[in-house]
DNA sequence: AAATGACTATATTTGCGATTCTAGTCATAT
DNA sequence: ATATGACTAGAATCGCAAATATAGTCATTT
């Protein structure tokens, strides 16, 4: 037996670029497997399907986008905050530019993949009973209507992913979080139990998704 | 000479209603000259084209909504803080379904009238200005950086006015009205000159718009 | 003068065969 | 056992002519 020379990674990483450069309905097999400098023949060694492939891109870039939140809230002194959270969450899912096409492309041939109206919904389900954990925590305002908000904020995240505005990103997300931590964080100093939920939250996502 | 027994805005009130069902691609002429129960040639008596009508319409319909929001406003005793004025504005805006399709549309045909990036730009460049005048009333909050916070809820309303959310719109506008209220309002109780500045705004809209 | 609606010229859509593209295969090579 | 890449079948796109839809006109009517 010959141990496989070529790592799935390397797919993985070449089709997460021509994602970014093309989008999802513009990545072609052929391309992948150039860039990644492997024969065709090795994609469907690896994977079943195209779409099985791009799967595989989108969970591993959820799982780095995770795993890149999780980072930014463990360095910081005060990540435990909801303005916090809120602004690494978005900072780690812009760090991913290919997980930005899931929101920027019409509804593609690729049907599977885009999140539809249900899979918000759902997404946006799990933010509420996030910042419902948090008011229990006290580290949200505790008057403030959590499945609004939160609708609120799907709102706002969709539309900074879908566009390039003419202000920079990152001054976007820090104005938001500003907004924030004006309006929702409480005075609380201790944020250490929000620095813990977040954690467990982006810790299940991570399992739920990583190839095993 | 016969005065014309036509009013020109029965024609407007049809291309308005039949903008709202079908949008601005879905309009045909015959259909308003239908709705509004004349014939198709006095449109042509009326409007020299298509695009002047639509136009027209738009223009009314912008002139309506102002009229309306400068109502809510002046209803509401504390309609000069920012919150109030933001959440008047955005209900005002939402109670003229033709004007909501301006953003739903993947930019049709009718390409003069969708708000093009150059336009938003600039609505958003007056909205910075009117958040910067409101700061000089100490009505907003000095430290907010204006330019971001224009960009970011010109972001938010985009993305409210372009889909029609599970989450009532006017649970989701009440909603951002808190967080402006906790985020942006100073303490001031006197938000007079905000009412003031807004109605001015308004009023300077109006009749730019409005035919002579 | 004002209004009508049948009419026309043009733009848009449709149908469809020819052409091009691309996901997926497999005989061959390492 | 892995990897390769020429090959194929089916899908997507293109070109274009026929059919349809619609903006705009204008002779006629009120």
């Amino acid at each position: 037996m010959v141990r496989p020379s070529v790592d799935t990674s390397v797919i993985l990483d070449a089709a997460a670029q021509l994602i970014a450069e093309l989008g999802f309905g513009g990545v072609r097999m052929d391309a992948i497997a150039a860039r990644a400098g492997v024969a065709k023949g090795v994609l469907y060694l690896r994977f079943a399907t195209k779409e099985e492939l791009l799967r595989a891109v989108v969970d591993r870039e959820l799982v780095l986008a995770s795993r890149r939140s999780i980072e930014l809230v463990e360095a910081d002194p005060h990540g435990g905050s909801f303005s916090r959270l809120f602004g690494h969450a978005v900072t780690a899912l812009h760090s991913r530019p290919a997980l930005l096409r899931l929101y920027q492309e019409p509804s593609s041939p690729l049907r599977g993949l885009a999140p539809d109206a249900e899979r918000v919904r759902a997404r946006e389900l799990l933010g509420t009973e996030f910042i419902r954990a948090l008011q229990r925590e006290g580290i949200v305002a505790a008057d403030l209507d959590a499945d609004v908000l939160a609708a609120n904020l799907t709102l706002w995240n969709q539309a900074l992913a879908a566009q390039a505005p003419h202000v920079g990103i990152d001054a976007l997300v820090l104005g938001m979080g500003d907004l924030m931590a004006r309006a929702v964080d409480t005075g609380v100093t201790d944020t250490s139990a929000g620095k813990r939920a977040f954690v467990a939250f982006a810790e299940a996502l991570i399992s739920e998704r990583e190839r095993p």
